[in-house]
DNA sequence: GCAATATACTAGGACATCCAACGGTTTTGG
DNA sequence: CCAAAACCGTTGGATGTCCTAGTATATTGC
């Protein structure tokens, strides 16, 4: 990577909105700042690892997804609901997983508008390496203490649910 | 939006997690999800708001850096570093900026390698109308309480002062 | 029972990000 | 003082995301 910078950019940016009379929206201001910059870092390294195994987070998430599912099978839209993303989005992700033998389409046995995504025996194998490297480089040494863990599961769980990303109340 | 699930997607994936044995990472690993998860929804949110103005978040940022700096004008690669983005992002933003009027490139004075981004007196227009929106919409009503804010505030700044972003002491 | 509406997936296009490679310009070093 | 190395910005390509629109299938409602 490259050198680091003297100071947080971050921080400057703070400083500017506070300097401009923004004061009470410059600490949120820094913190959805923050959320952005750390998502970035956050999925390079996701896709460092992933690389080498000719996988994306996408791809990954989505074959994850299907390796976790009962049947090994779900429904475009509802991996489309479930992973957050928009039905385009899935439609590419299994355009390019197909093409590697990592999942199949199939047609719904009564829904002849659905389709089925399956994950296929190479796909299962590829998930559990994939799972294993990301679990050992990754989610191990996140670089967050576990009472960072926990504030953020906290916080981004309840900031999800109050956006509507789900209605569960137990928080 | 689309109805919220009746589940958070992410909790369910930490069960996965420690169902099959991985319960050392579960916790960090669902922290990271939801970091990108969030940050995906605040991104759509700024977008919605940036979009009636005719700029991303990413043409934006460059902006608004360029309408914080002293003489209006920044070096192509600091830009990059500051916004922490490869140099061929930079290039895209300026170039559509720049087709937009809201920034010209000029030659540097004493380095024939580098290229100068000043913001235009309409660029300036634009990013006075944009950060106030943004502030009226979008930061002002994070979701996030002073506390949260608080929170990840810290918790990022050191995971991204220790990611290597910043050099920076005081956190 | 059939037209109107809703749902599911996909095609095409706009943007953003990164990487690899290339052509200039500047700095380094022997 | 000139060749080698370092640095800067751009082009071209791959991917991902979203949106809009279009086709096909289901469900609704009169």
């Amino acid at each position: 990577m490259t050198t680091p910078l003297p100071r947080d950019p971050i921080a400057d940016a703070r400083r500017n909105w506070e300097d401009h009379g923004w004061t009470d929206v410059a600490a949120p201001m820094a913190a959805i700042t923050a959320i952005m910059r750390t998502q970035q870092i956050l999925l390079s390294r996701v896709e460092a690892i992933l690389k080498p195994l000719g996988l994306t987070f996408a791809r990954y998430e989505l074959l994850a997804l299907l390796s976790f599912a009962r049947s090994g099978a779900l429904p475009m839209n509802k991996a489309s609901a479930l992973l957050q993303v928009h039905p385009t989005s899935v439609t590419n992700a299994v355009d390019r997983l197909e093409k590697a033998g990592l999942v199949s389409r199939a047609p719904h046995p009564t829904d002849g508008r659905t389709t089925l995504i399956e994950i296929t025996a190479e796909g299962r194998t590829l998930a559990k390496s994939a799972t294993a490297a990301l679990n050992a480089e990754v989610f191990s040494q996140s670089g967050f203490s576990p009472e960072d863990v926990d504030h953020l599961i906290s916080i981004l769980g309840r900031f999800r649910r109050d956006a509507g990303d789900f209605s569960d109340q137990d928080l």
